[in-house]
DNA sequence: CTTTTGAGTTAACGACTGTTATCTATTGTA
DNA sequence: TACAATAGATAACAGTCGTTAACTCAAAAG
């Protein structure tokens, strides 16, 4: 194929990185400028234009990046809690790793999820959503299997991807032992929420 | 009193307001420069070392001031509640008026919990705490009131802040309507975690 | 083999940044 | 009333920023 194309997508790739490296020092992505990136990826500033409009092309591009390896993340719990059971205890190691693996991307999708321009909040939400919504699938098919109907698939959904992502935010500057300390605490949270869910469409229904 | 400190303390409120303004039009903190900030606030540029050393200390003593309005909006809470009980509406209620009269500060608060610089972060963490922490000990004064205890009231107090926070943040952006819809989602939520620490609080006794 | 395309370069621009030194003018003090 | 203290203004500093124009030169197209 194009090899120039190939070494186009190899250059992009550096820009991305070099992104990536400066959020990882713990940066806020507003203060990222576009000569700063381009001379940290060994490139001329004029050579970003070949690639993105602007940084905020290049950040929406990140998160599009993050919400992929959300989607995945999505898919290894899943079949791993329908091999191993223990659905929340399974999920929440599953994510540990993910954290571990893609610690900037996850960065940035915390850090900016809030923080933000506009545009960046918006993007990030849809992907959060993406995310809950899916999980709220999960559940409805965990819950025809057990036969426990919990009460609002989407509301429970929804609040258990808001602890999950609050509590991976606050890991990064956690070490190893608070780390596990505070995945322990999230399971038990997560677990109130899942047993209040049923008690709540027991009450409704009985 | 001396009216040379009575008009420092003028001009200093005046930077807080610029800053303040600046960041309800959405712009994110760490983008905000010291001369934008002076220019916006009517004074020259070198006018703000008179009241700061930078703009980090100027974020700070914003957190500090919108951690007083947290510990005042508990307050204002916990009396309601006391006078007229529905502890979850009425409490959510309490946070949606907050919300609408500590706009920036609170925008502040949640945008740079993950993604300003370290000495935010702490600081911010912090009075998070300070507010789950008030917030368990309400619990358990309700579940001695109550006869129900709950299964573990630090993190219970620490999810349901978490619930709050982000979904005051997410209402920053939406319109009142879908802010109210939220608010009810919110208050399920709450209910949930509730009902769930009943119910492991009951299974861990039986 | 010649021509065209385009990723990346250098040079330069105007605008803006944080910071310092110096001055003004008003307030508090003796 | 004279003197000291100080909030704030002006001017200037070296940097950095985003962006454009003009160029190079290797790869693709003809």
């Amino acid at each position: 194929m194009n090899q120039r194309q190939q070494q186009k997508r190899l250059t992009r790739r550096s820009l991305l990185d070099a992104a990536l490296a400066l959020l990882a020092d713990g940066r806020p992505f507003a203060s990222l400028g576009l000569r700063e990136v381009t001379r940290a990826a060994g490139l001329s500033a004029p050579a970003f234009y070949r690639h993105f409009e602007d940084m905020d092309a290049l950040g929406l591009a990140l998160v599009d990046e993050a919400g992929v390896a959300l989607r995945q993340l999505m898919r290894d719990a899943r079949q791993r809690v329908e091999a191993a059971g223990q659905a929340i205890p399974t999920s929440v190691q599953t994510f540990m790793e993910y954290l571990d693996a893609r610690t900037p991307e996850f960065r940035l999708i915390v850090s900016q999820s809030q923080g933000g321009s506009p545009a960046f909040r918006q993007a990030i939400a849809r992907e959060r959503d993406d995310f809950a919504r899916e999980l709220a699938d999960d559940l409805h098919r965990m819950a025809l299997h057990r036969e426990r109907p919990v009460h609002d698939r989407r509301a429970l959904a929804d609040a258990m991807v808001t602890l999950v992502f609050t509590a991976g935010a606050r890991m990064l500057d956690d070490d190893t032992p608070t780390r596990r300390q505070r995945a322990e605490a999230l399971g038990l949270q997560l677990r109130m929420l899942q047993l209040g869910a049923e008690a709540l469409a027991e009450a409704g229904a009985g």
